[in-house]
RNA sequence: GGGCAGGUUCCCAAGUGGCCAAAGGGGACUGACUGUAAAUCAGUUGGCAACGCCUUCGGAGGUUCGAAUCCUUCCCUGCCCA
């Protein structure tokens, strides 16, 4: 089991470390350690999908994570990174989406025997006394240093900070000190905006216990070109199928920059470093090869394998010219309704790919709308059951969004 | 609680009585070029039964022929004072 820390670090999940060497030992030993996730959405996005990577690697390297749902914390709201308060959710949003995020953690780890836990910071703090917290645990932070954090500071100097998110780092804090008492965790992971944070639950288990414990952050991805990875035009791109498409969800991935192929491999596949070495160094057109390779793995991870065969299917074939397309997002349209006939910018409209029928509208006379692989620039077209193909309609905007009318 | 400054279309940010669906930037979208990449260039970016009509400038009222712009009031945010 040595040498998990090295595979993190050779596959770039590393941003900083507490105290290196003391981890490195640390780590000679099975050690239960968390991460936690708050849940402000009803699924994880690829940017939570990293850190559950790197959970899985831990895992597999003999050490048992503790996937901690923040619903507790979530009531709170973190301030971190946040010029505005973040809007208030109620206990019964939070738990809704903690149930879903609790369902997708399982696709990524093993939870069997207790090789895995799963926790929800909701079960402790809920019941915590406020003047026994404030005397056992709130006296072991400096005002004074919590303000010069990062965390707070920018916060702090350029917009109000409320007493309430004021508290964040403290319940944080305490999490690690109730997750090292009762499992003996000895290590907090996060991304690197979680820093602050997870150092003062280090510090904190110090003081109160007098243990050394360990803080380690994942870096925040951003794209090549500096934008935050993970971001796509309809927005996060999550996990949950319902959310984002199978489909779309590989397209992402194949629609990555060049320079961004190698790290991505190492971070959201499993594959050998020298294969994803080889596969990188592709060059020119060739690295699309590649970015096929990476799509299907990460698509397989999340969706499971015949959803990642459908997306792979789809991809080539739209992109090949081809029309037949059985995983391309589709949806039903009504048969009487379409022998009615019925206008190309409100059938754009039906399929997702335009908001209103000003947008299709404007998609249509810059060229962009495509029926049945077949540019149309007439606005008025009705559109009626002769321009079926096969029971169904295939809409394109653009060169890549594509969406499926079936007839029924 | 008091004083001051603000709340503008996805975001930032102009506009302070008609020329405002509202400058500029960012983002996004479309097109050209490409490799389903990047960069670059061009166009678009409130809605609709669309050469016109409707709804937007924190909420509600009001003044006016006419308001994002003026008045009243309420809500919210920031700064200073307590």
């Amino acid at each position: 089991m040595s040498g998990v820390f090295e595979t993190l670090q050779e596959r770039g999940f590393v941003e900083q470390v507490s105290d290196e060497a003391g981890l490195r030992q640390a780590l000679q030993q099975p050690i239960a350690f968390y991460n936690g996730y708050d849940p402000t959405a009803a699924s994880f996005h690829v940017g939570n999908l990293l850190t559950i990577m790197a959970l899985a690697h831990m895992q597999r390297g003999g050490h048992r994570p503790i996937a901690l749902v923040g619903s507790g914390t979530c009531l709170i709201g973190d301030p971190t990174g946040r010029s505005e308060m973040r809007k208030m959710m109620t206990l019964e949003h939070i738990n809704a989406n903690g149930e879903k995020l609790k369902l997708q953690l399982q696709r990524f780890l093993d939870f069997s025997d207790g090789q895995a836990i799963m926790v929800n910071n909701a079960d402790w703090l809920l019941e915590l006394r406020y003047l026994e917290f404030l005397r056992d645990i709130g006296r072991h932070f400096s005002v004074n240093r919590m303000l010069a954090s990062e965390t707070y500071r920018v916060r702090y100097a350029k917009n109000s900070l409320s007493f309430l998110e004021f508290n964040y780092q403290l319940l944080q804090a305490y999490d690690f000190l109730y997750l090292y008492r009762k499992y003996g965790c000895k290590l907090q992971t996060g991304g690197n905006d979680q820093w602050g944070n997870i150092l003062a639950g280090v510090d904190l288990v110090r003081r109160v216990d007098g243990a050394e414990v360990y803080a380690m952050t994942y870096p925040l991805l951003t794209t090549a070109s500096g934008a935050k990875m993970g971001k796509s035009a309809q927005g996060a791109v999550w996990l949950d199928a319902e959310m984002f498409s199978p489909y779309d969800f590989y397209q992402f991935w194949i629609n990555v920059a060049d320079a961004d192929v190698e790290r991505l491999f190492k971070i959201y596949t499993f594959m050998p470093l020298d294969e994803i070495r080889q596969l990188a160094s592709l060059q020119g057109a060739e690295i699309r090869q590649a970015k096929q390779v990476l799509a299907f793995a990460v698509t397989e991870l999340v969706h499971g394998k015949a959803e990642a065969e459908k997306a792979r299917a789809a991809s080539q074939a739209l992109f090949a010219n081809g029309i037949e397309a059985n995983a391309v997002p589709s949806s039903d349209v009504a048969m009487d309704e379409l022998a009615a006939g019925i206008p190309l910018p409100k059938l754009y409209q039906l399929a997702g790919l335009a908001k209103s029928a000003s947008e299709a509208r404007r998609l249509i006379e810059q060229g962009g709308a495509y029926l049945n692989d077949e540019q149309v620039s007439d606005v008025g077209l009705i559109v009626t059951q002769a321009y079926l193909k096969e029971g169904a309609l295939l809409l394109r905007a653009g060169k890549k969004r594509y969406h499926r009318l079936v007839a029924g």
